[in-house]
DNA sequence: ACTAATATTCAGATTTTCTTCAGAATCATT
DNA sequence: AATGATTCTGAAGAAAATCTGAATATTAGT
């Protein structure tokens, strides 16, 4: 798997490299806009890395360009400015997904499993736990044949539970990959949507797969 | 597990410090060259947080000072000047990790914890000791095929035990690295963790590996 | 047999999580 | 823009899990 980092600050771009071919992907870095322009002509990414704010040029401009190129599939824009403008602009130009400044590499790890997973899916992903099933393209969960209509952060929750099934989820992994900041300690929310989201699944006829572990966090799992 | 923050800026530390105590690590504070050294000196950190532009001296001195002494193992820079150059002289100078500020204190802890688990089990995250498995990212537990859910203390408790197995462990140890201060002679929550994890550990099929030494503490072995 | 150390049990104390709910924020529709 | 419906958030109290330390029993060393 091949991946491309647009991305001017050599310190950043330089440990998610490292970090990523560690993860066992080839990575390249592009520092500037030509540069990155001219290696997406001459390369085909599974998945590439975008930061906004670039030198000579906005970085909007090389999704731009991408989308005419047809190779804007597999694009996760990352950006310090947390701006829901850019987030907006930039998932509507056609990028998979956005992560803020600053992020864990494990939860860009995550992202770009899921990116990957999307295209190598031919877009029709579909997520499967027991007779649970969540259509990620158009978001429909159904529980054996019962449809169960789940809130936008419900439906979030879920899918992070499950692509990382059978491993214990920190509260502040999940504040972190579902707001993208940290709570402040508090998690009262997280409890609220994870009961509701408890109860529309166990409504539907589900197990609760959602075991807390007392002071670890939540760990998504059948047994 | 204790960490040391050496951080002049008294807002910055105290949550640095505020935050980690959260996070169950014991932590000291010290904000200047002078008080860092001699910390240092009379104590055993599993991590140190040093930032770089300290009054009274660069703080990469006593990162030069800390290899020495043989312990600069598990030392994370902060600082404020994201300069490639201070970045590649603190991790010649054989620092772990490298943050720059300001960052998210859920980074911090990624960070704290990856350099803990080097540390420890050379990066490995998974640590078995015959039938017994601990994946320490996923923090799950396994005796053969037999899950076992162990509460944070008994968790900890088992983590020093494995990392130091075959070794003897005084009781002021393990207060020590499961407190971070020394319980005032009252070992009798030691007694009753230790119970809960040999009962926990042996209904999971496991032998018991704990052995007591009379008078003296703990050893962890097979033999 | 005696003493000191460790093990076991167990009942609060403490911490964490669950649940409910009301107000705030967001969204859709007019 | 105003309205109403939906969703999100966080406070408050309830419930559950864990931690702690005292009381008691057992074991090891002399």
């Amino acid at each position: 798997m091949r991946i491309l980092v647009i991305e001017d600050e050599k310190a950043l771009s330089e440990s998610i490299s490292d970090y990523l071919t560690s993860q066992e992907y080839s990575c390249d870095i592009a520092s500037d806009y030509t540069t990155a322009i001219r290696k997406t002509e001459y390369n085909d990414y599974d998945c590439i890395l975008l930061d906004i704010t670039l030198p000579g040029g906005n970085g909007l401009h090389i999704l731009r360009q991408l989308k005419e190129d047809k190779k804007s599939d597999g694009v996760i824009i990352i950006s310090a400015k947390n701006s829901l403008d850019d987030k907006i602009k930039g998932l509507d130009l056609g990028a998979d997904d956005y992560l803020s400044k600053p992020f864990h590499l494990s939860e860009l790890n995550a992202r770009i499993a899921a990116v990957i997973r999307r295209k190598s899916f031919g877009g029709n992903s579909i997520i499967e736990f027991n007779a649970l099933r969540i259509d990620t393209r158009s978001k429909i969960v159904t529980v054996g044949d019962v449809s169960v209509d789940l809130t936008k952060k419900e439906y979030e929750l879920l899918l992070y539970f499950i692509s990382n099934k059978k491993r214990l989820i920190s509260k502040d992994a999940i504040a972190e990959h579902l707001w993208g900041a940290d709570m402040g300690g508090n998690f009262d929310s997280i409890y609220t949507h994870i009961k509701n989201l408890r109860k529309k699944l166990m409504d539907a006829g589900d197990a609760d797969y959602i075991h807390s572990v007392y002071g670890m966090g939540y760990k998504f799992t059948d047994q």
